[in-house]
DNA sequence: GTCTATAATGAGATAGAC
DNA sequence: GTCTATCTCATTATAGAC
């Protein structure tokens, strides 16, 4: 019938439980593979290995190396944001001016947290850290990153009242770059510290990057 | 004659101005290419377009991709060291306790002040952040970098009286990460500090890293 | 949706004349 | 050393049967 197949296009069948889960195996398997290797050296057929998939079935979910890409940066994004957000929230409920510590700690620590429990997110860390350091994927921050950051840089200039708001954002930049070094660079950490402890201490680097906001204060 | 072929592959003829002229334009090609594209996302084909050379030349004077690679950052690593080691004795020869943000600076400067001048060093600090971001690299780190930034390592755990030495390189560590993000992520500082001004101030950034290394003393 | 097969491209590397 | 031509392989992407 001519009107089913008008349907078809405009509402599709609800996918399988083992579509589904193929998707959800294939985004799973990009993630770890893109953390690993980045974008141009990631390969499909490595994605498709980690996922013990047919290379076509790759592309077919994720509808081309980019997209799939993009896929997994945003699968996460919204809940990183919205945990963030409710932890400078909380913060703020607390005290009405909160420390710099304070709100460096609600913007670090949710990520953090999951990246200590789940390999998830520890991959999902170093993609920001590739979204973060390659100007090409700027637009993906902008989108999906930046709205937040920008409330923690007001909240973060409110604090220390600093009325340059760019010394404020270069020392936001510094921060999640630090954080970002605190996850994926551990074996610098290690080589230069002459020691074997992978000493993973959040309170270290949030006292550092506070220390350095508030320092900002007075340059 | 033997004798002649025997020593030609002993001592082979000294090359040509050309010839160094010619390399010389690769290499910088490639440093250029590198930093952009990073390891994977370059191509000998981007980089002979660059140089305006075949791509066998690339080949023949590179010597196979991840050999050229190699050959780039080694090539102003010494250089880079010195001038950072002669900036720390001078520091250390003005003032017996040199303070944190002199020997941080020591460490900086000497990169930031190349950088600013010419575009082939500012390439380069993008290079330093790939081999920094990635530990695929960390045998280039450890034989290039490491030995000189144990040297600031120690002394900064001088200045600051600190016993946790691990605390010390972390913030080492996170001193290099800020110091990269600094020279390539202006356009996210722009973006957070809502502002055109690419305001490149060494001094924000000397300052925000020494008072977190000297917060660290109390962590 | 899944899978096999294959197309189409672009990569690094090399041969050999000059 | 230089340059043209080419090899070989891995890549992304697609076609089409089930």
């Amino acid at each position: 019938m001519r009107r089913e197949i008008i349907e078809q296009k405009q509402r599709q069948r609800a996918p399988s439980q083992r579509a589904l889960a193929t998707r959800k195996r294939i985004l799973d398997a990009a993630e770890q593979v893109f953390a690993r290797n980045g974008f141009d050296g990631a390969t499909l057929r490595d994605i498709a290995a980690e996922a013990d998939e047919a290379v076509s079935l790759v592309h077919h979910h994720g509808g081309g190396k980019e997209t799939l890409f993009r896929q997994v940066i945003g699968r996460r994004a919204e809940e990183l944001s919205k945990a963030r957000i409710q932890a400078l929230e909380l913060a703020q409920s607390l005290s009405t001016n909160p420390t710099t510590e304070t709100i460096l700690s609600a913007f670090i620590t949710p990520l953090l947290t999951n990246a200590a429990n789940d390999i998830g997110w520890q991959a999902y860390t170093r993609l920001i850290a590739h979204v973060s350091a390659d100007e090409r994927w700027r637009d993906i921050a902008a989108e999906l990153f930046d709205p937040t950051a920008l409330r923690f840089v007001d909240s973060v200039q409110n604090a220390t009242t600093q009325s340059n708001r760019t010394a404020v954002a270069a020392g936001f930049v510094y921060t999640i770059s630090a954080t970002l070094a605190h996850i994926a660079a551990g074996w610098r950490i290690n080589a230069l510290g002459e020691d074997e402890a992978p000493q993973d201490n959040h309170d270290i680097l949030i006292a550092f990057c506070a220390a350095g906001m508030n320092r900002l204060q007075t340059v």
